[in-house]
DNA sequence: CATGAATGAGGCTTCATTCAT
DNA sequence: GATGAATGAAGCCTCATTCAT
């Protein structure tokens, strides 16, 4: 029967959490000190400590929570319908990539937590459940991009939704570190590659 | 034992610079210590210190030699001739990342460096020249493939190579995290979406 | 132990300034190392890092204490009244000197808050204060003694107070590295100088 | 017998002496790094250890050459003859002490190697010998000036003479942190304290 | 529950000195 | 005799974390 209100606890964990996704934008991981957390929360060390028991927890709370933000919007880009074509799916994630992508939005992360995931097996398992949630939205997508007859009937559909999940990463990247690439580039990148004229297969 | 050749120097600069690489490859560049690098490479720091004259120039120093390692490859794949079809070219560019991704290979250092780009300017510089490498290298592909009729006349050439050029990193991602991934996932992808039957583009 | 008063607060800086007078006053500014600082304070490298933030900061209060303290004595001295003989007056900044000039003194530092003004600009601002300090209060000194008849009207104040001000620093230096002066051949030097036979002065 | 000629021994030992002067009344004793004195000398490490055998060795010799120095130019300020006026004999002084007070003068070093002579023997004896020379010359000087009768018969030779070498190196240092004294204000100030009228020494 | 002072391991780097060539 | 590459102790400082109040 605690002291304080589930509700105090729950909001003082949320401004940690705030403070600190704020400050792992703003400068990554590793960049961050806890001090930094401290000041951008206002609260002190003590009660930081108390909510979260390292540094580390706190930045596996963060991942877990951007992958949760991410996982969420691909899930309910899916329930659209009538299904949109390949390329116009791949827009709608870039246009909503892209808002994630300002100064303070959290893909900002992203690349530190790529990096993290090297070694941190919190988030690798973060990041992987991320990619695995981002592919098996592909796959469906495939699916019935085959179904309604956009794609072969005897495409493989994971090698194709795997290989459009390679280029979101690389989107922000390139959004993150050269910054010269809208939503369209990629739309019309993915029309691009669909509208090859069909050819017999060379025999290798 | 001083008075020695330049042969001695450059030697000895690349047992740092290998030392480094190991480190880093292993460890990244925040988790690596100068101390990881002194006892790597089997010096001592003042040694290290008289090559390079601060950690960050032995960070710079790797980056650039990994980013002058993929831009030779890439410049070499394009001269080939007759010229892949697109899936294979990016299958050959798969199975040499592939290689590069193993526990020693430099591509482990990829996810570091992406990170490390969001705020050391050098490494910012390096990654950069790096991807502008990749879009030339693919705007070149995807003219001659168009020039061959694989891809229509009319084809968004920037659009579809800085599209083609999101997925490499991603498919390093995917091979470096999730581990599931190979040349042909990356060569069948590409060949799955190339193979879409072209239809009359639907207006919005 | 947070939520200290600000007397405690007040309490550690002095803690920590007393061990660095000590050290300083002991080895020098050069020779006394943070390590030196910690050991002599009992307090942790964190806990003097707190208070002050590099060691440059720790000189720079320990040479602004030591000019204040001399400022206050020599302010004090010019207040007596009736005016004492210059003699007097300068035996009795001897008589102080000496007692700071103990293995503990804080005049210990003089030689080496010299040797840091002539690079480091905060100590040249303490030392040239100090001495500005000695120089003004010489100034008014010599007024008085001109004004009750000691001097001739038309003594050079200034040239007069900033000689007798040289001698102040070298007495010190004499007392540290010789041993061998107190303050009567302070007061007797000056003394056997101002009873010197007047003469028509010599043309050159 | 040596390869190598006596001549060039000893040209190569005022070769490191003349760099490590330089150095040293640049940056004083602590800032100057051995390497500074390699660079500056345009000789080796090994070259310079051949013929010093520590940074200490290398301060002392010069330590021990500015004691040479102003000793012997003492003497021979001494040797003048008729006996020119203590204000005099100070004013020369001060002349030439301004001149080595340039900024490639050697007296630039005196703050360096005061604090140096507190912990350093080496340095001790050498500034010792050097108050030594100076309180002796000055003894003389003050003989002569109360044999001639400029200072009364029962004046205290040691006192004032050193009462007068305190006022040396205090010269020194406002000229060196101060910048605003030249000559003549020592000159007058010492013409001033001469100048008192005599009076009925004052009971306590 | 909150505070924030204190800890101390560990990071990066410098520099006097040595010694193989 | 000269070179300068190499050594490694030691210096300054940071920062995640703890715990007395």
């Amino acid at each position: 029967m605690p002291r304080v209100s589930e509700a105090h606890l729950e909001r003082r964990r949320r401004q940690i959490l705030d403070a600190a996704r704020a400050c792992f934008i703003r400068k990554g991981f590793y960049e961050t000190s806890m001090q930094d957390v401290f000041t951008e929360s206002g609260l002190s060390a003590g009660a930081v400590y108390r909510y979260f028991k390292s540094k580390d927890e706190l930045v596996k709370a963060i991942a877990t929570e951007g992958e949760a933000l991410l996982t969420r919007f691909l899930e309910q880009l899916l329930d659209e319908d009538p299904l949109p074509p390949l390329d116009e799916i791949v827009g709608r994630f870039a246009d909503f990539a892209l808002t994630l992508t300002a100064p303070d939005g959290i893909l900002r992360i992203a690349p530190h937590a790529w990096a993290a995931a090297m070694y941190n097996p919190d988030i690798t398992v973060a990041i992987q459940e991320l990619i695995r949630t981002i592919r098996t939205w592909l796959f469906k997508i495939v699916e019935r991009q085959r179904d309604v007859g956009r794609l072969p009937p005897d495409v493989d559909v994971e090698a194709v939704g795997t290989t459009l999940s390679f280029a979101m990463p690389g989107f922000v990247l390139a959004r993150l570190l050269m910054g010269d690439v809208d939503a369209d580039t990629f739309r019309n990148g993915i029309a691009g590659l669909l509208a090859a004229p069909v050819q017999a297969s060379v025999p290798d």
